[in-house]
DNA sequence: CTGTTAGCGCGTTCAT
DNA sequence: ATGAACGCGCTAACAG
């Protein structure tokens, strides 16, 4: 038992940063007693456990997350590993999701899922070697159906995917039915007799396209095609460039083509916007446009922007929940939570 | 030397998690060798070394970061400490680090600032059990120049401050003067006649008083007063809602009392825009308005809104930059890295 | 240049 | 209910 006694004498200034041996011999007991009354406090009894509470909170004894990672313990660490290229609403959610956890006593890594599939499983396998308790991850992408990646995410205590649609997975998801917004989208533009429907904003992976598609579909339902998509590069901060550079050329024709505009984000919408507004055309009159993410400002926006709402503080929440509840009772049965977002109805739909 | 001998027959499909000890014995090495080739390369005669690397690449080793920690090494772990709340551009940078940081084989925790000191100091302490090599901190407020505060900060190999102004703190800076942007501002509207400027969005926080302080001492050095401030609470939602029911109550004057807006952010200018527009005043003719943050959207507004840049990029790699160099040569000499936010001038200034 | 020894701080058997 | 001993995987200080 090799302490310096330096830690007994508690007046000096030192900052000993105190080991369970140092609260142990302050208790008088074994290292072992120490240990238990953190990791499982029923083995021990009461008047042990309070000289050992005691000493502890004089020493401000908390049990170093390393070591206790090492032996085999909990780690209080949750990784976040989210899609940020092309994605501005990355930072957003995984930002709060860390905050949150914080709050819980847990502290998060955040990660990017990188272009290739290779270098996302060493990311995995990184969170595994530093014992990462749980992973909270975005599944929208099809990756997770492969069997690496599927034994790679078995390892840990807790998953929780972040999901668009229901995934036949072993683990509990948060389904955030983007899809369901555009379809309802859709339907309005039906109910209120619009004719010439336009979609703005598709990138080129696969969730962009089940929105495509999605809209699409709905319309067709309806009796109504779509006539033109204007596509938009991936992570390319000119993204509004091109979009308008885009609309511009639809003027070239003596009248508009189109009475009714879904963008797949809210910047891209108030552009839209000021751009027909500039034209001479009347929104919603003329023109119908909606976004997508319902930003602070679209309701004081003139019109008031439509949006669809992504009900990121809910889906955090529900992350947060099942996250929680899974690291507590790993062997409960698996949970899916529904999350749909919503469309908002303001002036611009007309 | 406790190893089970199932690694060395490389055809069963168990993922055995090699441990230093199973190259070692792979490479005929002891296991120090095996961890100096990793540490200290230079110390290990290149024949050896390739062994060892052969040997490492065939189990696939990747040393462990817990077990690397604990033991008193490098951990590759970084704290990114940003204060979230009323902080909209808080998860923005602090994603953006954590990706850069990604690439450099560096993970990172994200943790926010909390309301007290106390539990704000808990979470330096955790950095300091994980064994965190470097933080990165968002410098505001004036916690840093606690005591308490910079002696756990001084534990670290390398910290790198994100500050409004230089601080007098032995650490490595990212300045980036926000205040020059206001000023800009304020410049702007003396230099094309504005008589009667005003100012939007000022929160309760030691932050916002400094904006404020030197928007309006930059217009008294020019003769102007300012009349007004429109105050806004922190880290509410309807904020929005709160600025423009202000700013509806000035229109019960005859005449609009204002002819110049400087808003706190783009959100704030676009809906004061908005607001001032259908009201049938016109900007910037009648009213010249300002944001704050250079939204991708801003240059495709109609009119275009003039903002500040905060010139987020350029900030991240700086601070990349002066990390990773402190993380390799913790002894250089402090360095400190200015980087103005700019104002970009666009219609809605005049 | 390489190997031996002794920890880092904690969990987990076993005994008692 | 409590303690002794061992091991998690690695680095540091010596030795050779």
């Amino acid at each position: 038992m090799n302490l310096n006694d330096k830690s007994t004498s508690s007046t000096t200034i030192d900052k000993p940063r105190p080991s369970i041996d140092h609260v142990a011999s302050l208790a008088n007991v074994s290292r072992v007693t120490v240990a238990r009354v953190f990791s499982s406090p029923s083995l021990v009894a009461k008047k042990t456990k309070d000289k050992v509470l005691k000493a502890s909170r004089m020493l401000k004894y908390r049990s170093n997350p390393l070591a206790r990672g090492l032996a085999g313990g909990r780690t209080n660490t949750i990784g976040v590993l989210w899609k940020f290229s092309s994605n501005p609403a990355a930072p957003e959610i995984t930002g709060k999701i860390a905050v949150q956890l914080q709050e819980k006593g847990y502290m998060s890594h955040i990660s990017s899922f990188t272009a290739d599939f290779d270098s996302t499983l060493e990311v995995l396998s990184e969170y595994a070697e530093r014992r990462i308790e749980g992973v909270v991850i975005q599944a929208v992408d099809d990756w997770l159906l492969h069997k690496e990646f599927k034994d790679l995410l078995s390892q840990f205590r807790a998953v929780v995917l972040d999901t668009d649609e229901l995934k036949p997975l072993p683990f509990d998801q948060v389904v955030r039915d983007r899809l369901g917004g555009y379809k309802d989208v859709a339907k309005h533009f039906v109910k209120c007799g619009r004719k010439r429907p336009f979609l703005i904003g598709a990138g080129g992976n696969i969730g962009d396209k089940k929105k495509c598609d999605a809209f699409v579909n709905q319309l067709q339902d309806s009796g109504l095609t779509i006539q033109q998509f204007l596509p938009v590069l991936e992570n390319n901060d000119n993204y509004l460039d091109i979009v308008l550079s885009g609309l511009e050329k639809e003027f070239s024709n003596t009248t508009f083509p189109y009475d009714a505009i879904m963008c797949m984000s809210d910047d891209i919408a108030m552009c839209v916007m000021s751009c027909l507004i500039q034209k001479g055309l009347k929104v919603p009159d003329d023109v119908a446009v909606v976004g997508f993410n319902d930003i602070l400002a679209a309701k004081h926006l003139k019109p008031s922007l439509a949006s669809v709402n992504r009900q990121t503080e809910n889906a955090v929440f529900a992350i947060e929940r099942l996250l929680i509840n899974r690291l507590e009772n790993p062997e409960g049965p698996i949970q899916h939570e529904e999350i749909p977002m919503e469309f908002v109805w303001r002036e611009s739909a007309g």
